[in-house]
DNA sequence: GTCTATAGACCGATAGAC
DNA sequence: GTCTATCGGTCTATAGAC
């Protein structure tokens, strides 16, 4: 992935470019079933049908459905990474972490957010094993982190939780089942679910 | 179940009360499976090492693997029934939404509640087929419905929520991965966990 | 003795792996 | 394109209740 990002990198062959991109639209691919269907429910077959080619050359990629999915996860974690670089740190905190709930939810709706494992599920050993994966997740565990003590400082954030409450909290959301539920009633636009969840999250079903 | 709990039915023979408590056990053994690892995940062999028979015999009770499901999360969808008709009539209408909200979590750490199915599993049209799951269904959502309309009515729940809103929340937060997160942290106790999910749940993120 | 339910072997299909 | 393991589902002989 770096490689299609940094621009100082002319000594790859066509033939490497081939295979990144071709494993690009692999992981686009497998994040869209993993959030369709759950990793249990995908089946390689149909990620090598999505993306066009044989089953066999997925395997040239990746050595197991474990991996591949893992590698797919790490990618949605980089993203969120580079999200959070962008974002304006002249904000006040409370508004950072806003913003980055919204756009982990639109990411849902649009069908790009794979769905979290089952506890003792094979993916999160593999999850576990992937150091891209894990030093992502640290990353933004860090970066969240930091924004929600910041937030309890100001006083705009609920001080009484614990801080490691605040975060999980937000990972759920991120996955939180009421967006499909929502977007399944036909009744509202992406945005207005977006706001109403939101809403919910930070200031709770209780009247204010 | 009804045959244990009701005296008049002496006309059962041994065999059928047999019958149903192992019909129990395997209900019981199937909603700890689903908790744990998901319908996907869950194998029938696994439940039946669970239950201690032979897998056949799971064959006899129930005609195939979606409705051994459906019939386990139907008896979880009664079990909220019953929980709804005893709650206090005399508490106001949001300190029954919460009571409820504290019992659905309350199941869920104590691995009784079945982790829902990705939107098309095959075990959502098997559900949907289960008329006691869905008479269940119906009930529980038009009580919580009126609760809801009746909290929004005093004032005391965010009245610009739309209730069919804060009803998918209320079952989503029956499912939350908060709950699982946090215990495995292993810093707070189960009802340490739930006040503080509940309070993000109607007090919002933010502080009052 | 009859009849039902059980247990454990068994089968076919499918999915992961190569 | 093939191999193999696994899983959902079935078959049959047997044990035990009546």
């Amino acid at each position: 992935m770096s490689a299609v990002s940094t621009a100082p990198s002319p000594k790859l062959s066509f033939r490497q470019q081939m295979h990144l991109a071709r494993e690009d639209a692999i992981i686009v691919a497998v994040n869209r079933l993993l959030a369709d269907k759950g990793f249990d429910a995908m089946t390689v077959d149909e990620v090598a049908a999505e993306v066009g080619i044989a089953k066999a050359s997925l395997y040239k990629h990746f050595p197991s459905k474990e991996d591949l999915a893992a590698t797919a996860m790490a990618r949605v974690m980089q993203r969120a990474v580079s999200f959070l670089v962008g974002v304006d740190p002249t904000q006040p905190p409370l508004e950072r972490l806003r913003a980055t709930a919204r756009w982990t939810m639109g990411l849902q709706l649009a069908g790009e957010m794979p769905s979290l494992p089952s506890e003792n599920s094979s993916l999160r050993t593999a999850l576990a094993a992937n150091t891209d994966y894990m030093d992502g997740l640290m990353t933004v565990s860090d970066t969240l982190g930091e924004w929600i003590e910041a937030a309890q400082a100001d006083g705009s954030l609920d001080a009484q939780l614990p801080p490691v409450a605040v975060l999980y909290t937000l990972y759920a959301r991120a996955c939180d089942p009421v967006l499909g539920f929502l977007k399944g009633s036909g009744q509202y636009s992406d945005d207005e679910i977006i706001e109403m969840v939101l809403r919910t999250c930070f200031n709770g079903l209780c009247r204010r």
